[in-house]
DNA sequence: TTGTACGCGTTATCAT
DNA sequence: ATGATAACGCGTACAA
């Protein structure tokens, strides 16, 4: 491993010079500088973050906290951001929680140890009690979660409003018995609150009571999809429609429903949530609330960066607008 | 930033004694033991790693190149990769190089610098030459790519004989005129040369001709996919199947299709690669050849956790096998 | 069993 | 404009 003293004693010089070269300090002479130069090249130097970081403060990694990565909602937008940190010289490191409340807090560590100089959180499995000491060590952004009392930046898209019109659309489709998959509880204040909120509101709207019977909570996958339709078959009272909570359980509620020998949307009308490739490629075509998911991410990236070289940036909430796709499951 | 110095203090102990409590080392009375631990519990303290990187050789860190993260085969490769590493207590870097050979080599740097302890590549952009003097710094595993002279070791499908067994497949439904997909070159020895022997083995050992107008290179996505059948469409003489490539690829064949009015199977066979999620949900289900990436992923990691612990390990080559996983596309 | 002192590679401070 | 030196947090040879 040659060092910054190595290059220093092939270019007769001080190594704060060599220092200084790298770090384009202003004065300094042509010829020194160009003996160092030279001198880096020959050996190959490159200098030693660990060094570096250990030294001062040296930004060059962000780290990006996920639930999961195979999920396509997150690897979109981790793919946005990494792009976005790539640009400006910054490495990114994927922390997948598994929903597991101490991996997230290990990889919170990495803020104070300066492992990264920046977090940005796409989702937030402990309290933010727990979290929020952190902020002392480093910029942290919160990208597709929400928090009441917020004292960090905020980019999410109004999932409120998204479920509103999404399952105002299948009422206006003549619907009236629409059940509704959530990846949370169906509680007021816990994960997913605000689209629970924009099914009841739109429910209400229409003059139209919750069946609580039509519930499913804690729905992620394909399977759990598929999962879901089992249910819905064994019910003498059947929906005629499903508001979905993501395009994997839709595409899972379709494949079960069809396999069932129902018609969509005839039989039943299936509607998901983030647009994402697989949405395209069913069929019927899934109708679908967009997310912005690239722009999240890059917005995200932008931030943190922003406040990486301007620490003074105040918290503010990026709100994007969701959109309905309507394609042929509706 | 609370140090070990602060936790000595705490305990009463020298910095030294605390050191060799985080490291486990043998004799050290249980008193001191205790205080010390008990100290590094109420000031929350964790070793910086910047400092112990520094110092001496610590590894907690891997790196894993990817060419796209979207990609659903590179993220469950990640997702496996990330959950061994994990459990060992190393973190993962995840690098992505939108298949840029600069990008790449800036990755590979990690390894030199000791930002990263070991590397796994999923796929390589620059010549293996390129690449060759960085193992020198590292461990340097190669997951699903194949170099013919390998002084690293090697975790891989055969996608020799996943194409073969596809093409064969397709054969022995009955078909002679097979479009195929690929998304690298139609060429003897770049990216998917194996699958391309693959396709032209199994072509051959039924006596039939290559047709050069339906060689599709440089395909990946779903949008690729409804690009080909719209070429297909417009062809004369018009292919009965595709191999697609990837399970992407065929959904957007698939969904194009439907959509010009063909049926599938009886118009148009289709045939995947992956087996990932998608291919389940699409209709009708889509045949393809499963790869056991979960298997890859765990295998690579722990090869190369392996080579971190030991570094006596000698080059060896993992292969996993192909499964062809019949569905209704076929 | 415990502590002192040095060095890892870099940058900031203070001289010159 | 340049250089000597201390300091970042940690691990370890050496001493006690």
């Amino acid at each position: 491993m040659t060092t910054i003293i190595d290059v220093a004693r092939l270019a007769g010089v001080s190594k704060t010079t060599v220092s200084r070269v790298i770090n384009n300090y202003p004065h300094i002479s042509p010829d020194k500088k160009n003996q160092v130069l030279q001198a880096m090249e020959q050996l190959g130097f490159t200098p030693n973050p660990s060094a570096r970081r250990l030294r001062g403060q040296l930004a060059t990694t962000i780290a990006v906290v996920v639930p999961k990565i195979v999920n396509p909602f997150f690897s979109y937008l981790v793919d946005a951001i990494e792009q976005v940190g790539y640009r400006s010289g910054y490495q990114t490191l994927i922390c997948q929680t598994n929903e597991d409340k101490e991996k997230e807090l290990s990889y919170l560590n990495l803020l104070r140890t300066k492992q990264a100089d920046g977090i940005i959180m796409t989702s937030i499995e402990n309290d933010w009690a727990q979290i929020e000491p952190y902020t002392e060590f480093g910029p942290i952004v919160l990208c597709n979660e929400y928090i009441n009392k917020p004292d960090v930046p905020m980019i999410r898209v109004d999932q409120y409003q998204g479920t509103y019109i999404g399952v105002k659309h299948l009422i206006e489709r003549g619907h009236r018995k629409i059940a509704y998959c959530t990846g949370g509880l169906f509680t007021e204040f816990g994960k997913d609150k605000d689209r629970n909120r924009g099914y009841q509101k739109a429910l209400e709207e229409a003059g139209i009571p919750v069946n609580p019977a039509w519930i499913l909570v804690d729905k992620h996958t394909i399977g759990d999809g598929k999962q879901v339709m089992q249910l819905l078959m064994e019910m003498k009272d059947r929906p005629t429609a499903v508001f979905a909570g993501s395009d994997e359980i839709a595409g899972g509620l379709m494949m079960a429903a069809k396999r069932a020998g129902l018609r969509i949307p005839d039989d039943l009308a299936i509607i998901g949530f983030d647009d994402q490739p697989i949405a395209e490629v069913l069929d019927p075509g899934l109708t679908t609330i967009r997310q912005p998911i690239a722009r999240m991410g890059k917005k995200a990236g932008e931030i943190l960066l922003a406040m990486l070289n301007e620490p003074s940036q105040g918290p503010a909430v990026y709100e994007l607008p969701v959109e309905l796709i309507i394609r042929e499951s509706t």
